[in-house]
DNA sequence: CAGTGAGCGAGCTTCCGCTTGACTT
């Protein structure tokens, strides 16, 4: 008979849990599962002590990854395992199952929760056949809801469950099928899928059209004018021609319009007073938070998701323990009484002008499955500022725009009067604009948030009012391509098509990284060869996959499993003829292209003085003779001089045979100067221009170091501006 | 830490979606 778990081996923390308390030696507590530690700890304190509350840590039974383990000829039925490493969790679910009386199977309220509770139930099963489980669902933590959901338990939803099982299986089959073709066809490992795939179509698609963009030329001519007596000049923009709104294409139009006003004065032809309504925005979805982490504080995807969970699963704060933010991945606007009572408390305490009539009220994507509220603080009345000094300083900042966001989300629009005047000189009409806030709204909580939306500010203009014109200053300009993607904006364009959830578009864009098919240099995104190679078969030999449309397909079919209408096996049946002729055409006609990936550099071979290529290997990119194989010469790429003293090294990038990236010198172990700190991005050290390594801890801070041994110069590491939309060269 | 492409051919790469922490200097 199982007794109580030995607490001395090390073992996974967050499934331990104490002993099963017992009375009279009769099983006494009832057991509940859920996904997430952080939200085991919660539920139990909200359950108290008849209830056992323990964490899977999501999927615990999964395909294998070492073979495809779905059977095409017959049913497309996969073989399950227990995914590798959770062996030890799915060791403790049976016991504490053994010791329970009672089970309530509680993973997330949509289609993977639902797979998750059938395979829990499936292990529970196993080792007693009566214990009695159900399944309860809840869409947010809080005490009430929690508590009635457990007066409400239901089945197992196994319609549900197969739209799982297809969805799974038609992402085994896609990315098992093509993968192995591009290794051949490429180079091994490569990789392709029906969500990255699309990811790296967007991004290889938006580089061409780059590539073809052709700039038209346009011009502006902005008209400097003074009132009467006033030294102050205000701005206004040439916009019509005797009525007629006027284009100004090249330099004789605007010469033209010149020539006309030329010592003329400006006449106030009209004065239009409007005002503006801007609501606030919703509570962040998981996407929204990456979308504006990135656009405002220039962080990545999964650095912000990093920072986000560490404030979901809590800090600590006195003595105790608490978590600041609810669940971090989430597609929901959707927010709970509770806190919808608590914020609207908060705000009669402190802001009551600005507090509503009623609570403002979103709509919640109609694609979303709604299994978790909004990221909202758990507390509003954990103010960024009350908790600044538990926080880092990036926790500081995501903390701070989700609770600003969350706030405002509950209060009163911004309004904003703004004056359009119009001027006339002689026959060609000008306008000015001005525009100020006159209720800061919800805008009045923000404090990282806050843009330096410039309002200008305007004196009275009278109609018929004569204007000196100081001067008239005629500009060039010429129309840009579309901007490169970035984190935020390929995870809007994500979310909106379908592809990917919340918990996978941060690692969705690694992949893309890690697979060398993109480059993230200075926030963008950009596709290198192999990544527009690759994009090239994809689009010649499996076009359908890369439609967005696809997914969206596929998601129809799924809801359609999920209500009965159809058998999970039709979504395959009706997808795998046509994909397997696609395969088979492809594994005959796809063209090789082994030797092609090489791309040119400027320097010169030292050994036979042809010019070196940089080559993708095994182990990253490299520099290598073009006049291989009669010269075998190659070279690391480098990233600048050795920091040791005397050392003419360089430094360049290794990984560890786990793939772990660092930087070392070249002329190891000769010089044997290591980092794992990654070097800084175009700049070197003040005081001895040796190179910059990105440093610090949380605790700390974050810091620029220099790693010559007799230099130590330090400097705070400070996010550079956002720029992440700055035009192409 | 391992010297990268190509090939003798061993044994392995790969998907999407749920979760959280783990090498080592």
């Amino acid at each position: 008979m199982e007794s109580k778990p030995e607490s001395e081996e090390k073992a996974v923390k967050p499934a331990r849990v104490a002993k099963a308390p017992r009375k009279n030696g009769k099983k006494s507590f009832k057991l509940v599962i859920v996904e997430s530690p952080a939200k085991a700890k919660t539920i139990n304190k909200y359950l108290g002590s008849d209830y056992k509350v323990i964490s899977c840590m999501g999927h615990i039974i999964d395909l294998p990854k070492s073979r495809m383990a779905v059977d095409i000829e017959h049913g497309f039925e996969p073989q399950y395992i227990t995914v590798r490493g959770k062996g030890k969790i799915l060791q403790d679910i049976k016991r504490y199952g053994a010791d329970s009386s009672e089970v309530f199977l509680a993973p997330d309220n949509d289609r993977e929760g639902e797979a998750i509770a059938f395979h829990l139930q499936n292990v529970l099963r196993l080792k007693n056949a009566k214990l009695p489980i159900h399944r309860i669902v809840f869409n947010e933590i809080t005490r009430d809801v929690i508590r009635e959901s457990i007066r409400q338990p239901r089945d197992l939803d196994m319609a549900l469950v197969d739209a799982q099982k297809a969805r799974r299986v038609l992402d085994r089959i896609v990315g098992y099928q093509i993968s192995p073709i591009l290794w051949e066809k490429v180079k091994k490992g490569l990789s392709a899928g029906r969500v990255q795939s699309v990811a790296l179509a967007l991004v290889c698609t938006r580089e061409e059209e780059i590539l073809n963009f052709n700039p038209d030329e346009y011009w502006t001519l902005t008209l400097h004018v003074q009132k009467a007596g006033h030294k102050k000049e205000y701005e206004s923009e040439f916009y019509a021609f005797r009525g007629e709104r006027v284009e100004l294409k090249v330099k004789a139009d605007t010469d033209r319009i010149l020539e006309h006003i030329a010592g003329k004065d400006a006449v106030v032809a009209e004065v239009v007073e409007s005002q503006r309504t801007r609501k606030p925005l919703p509570p962040y979805t998981t996407s929204k938070l990456q979308q504006e982490a990135a656009n405002r504080l220039s962080f990545s995807s999964s650095k912000t998701m990093m920072i986000a969970q560490r404030l979901y699963e809590g800090v600590t704060i006195g003595k105790e323990t608490t978590g600041l933010i609810t669940y971090m991945r989430t597609d929901s606007v959707r927010v709970s009484d509770v806190a919808l009572t608590e914020v609207r408390k908060f705000l009669s305490e402190t802001r009551p002008q600005q507090l509503p009539e009623s609570p403002n009220l979103y709509a919640t994507s109609a694609k979303a499955q709604d299994a978790h509220e909004a990221i909202r603080p758990t507390s509003v009345y954990f103010t960024p500022e009350k908790v600044k000094e538990h926080l880092s300083p990036e926790e500081y900042k995501i903390y701070s725009i989700i609770w600003e966001r969350f706030v405002s989300s509950q209060m009163k629009p911004m309004i904003t009067t703004n004056v359009r005047v119009t001027l006339a000189v002689d026959e060609a009409q000008f306008t000015l604009t001005g525009s100020v806030v006159t209720d800061e709204g919800f805008a009045e909580v923000f404090n990282v948030l806050k843009s330096d939306s410039k309002s200008v500010h305007l004196p009275e203009f009278q109609q018929g009012e004569k204007l000196t014109v100081a001067k008239a200053v005629p500009e060039q300009h010429f129309t840009q391509p579309p901007p490169r993607y970035t984190d935020a904006s390929i995870v809007k364009i994500m979310e909106e098509s379908g592809i990917g959830r919340p918990s996978t578009y941060a690692p969705t864009i690694e992949r893309l990284i890690r697979k060398y098919y993109v480059q993230r240099t200075k926030r963008q995104l950009v596709p290198t060869q192999l990544g527009q190679a690759i994009n090239g078969l994809m689009e010649q030999y499996f076009t359908a996959i890369l439609d967005v449309n696809f997914t969206a397909e596929m998601e129809k079919k799924l809801d359609k499993v999920a209500e009965s209408e159809i058998r999970w096996t039709q979504v395959l049946d009706e997808f795998w003829p046509d994909f397997h002729d696609l395969l088979d055409h492809a594994r005959v006609n796809m063209p090789e292209m082994k030797s092609l990936l090489a791309e040119p550099t400027e320097q010169v071979c030292p050994e036979c003085a042809k010019m070196l290529m940089k080559r993708l290997g095994k182990f990253g990119y490299f520099l290598a003779c073009s006049g291989f194989p009669s010269c075998k010469y190659t070279e690391s790429i480098s990233l600048g001089p050795c920091v040791r003293p005397g050392c003419k090294g360089k430094i360049i990038e290794r990984k560890t045979r786990k793939g772990r990236e660092f930087y070392g010198c070249s002329r190891y172990p000769a010089c044997d100067f290591i980092s794992w700190d990654k070097p800084a991005h175009d700049k070197n050290c003040p005081k001895c221009q040796s190179m910059l390594f990105e440093t610090g801890s949380r605790k700390n801070g974050f810091f620029l170091e220099c790693k010559r041994e007799d230099c130590g110069h330090k400097e705070p590491l400070v996010e550079a501006a956002a720029e992440a939309e700055a035009p192409v060269t």
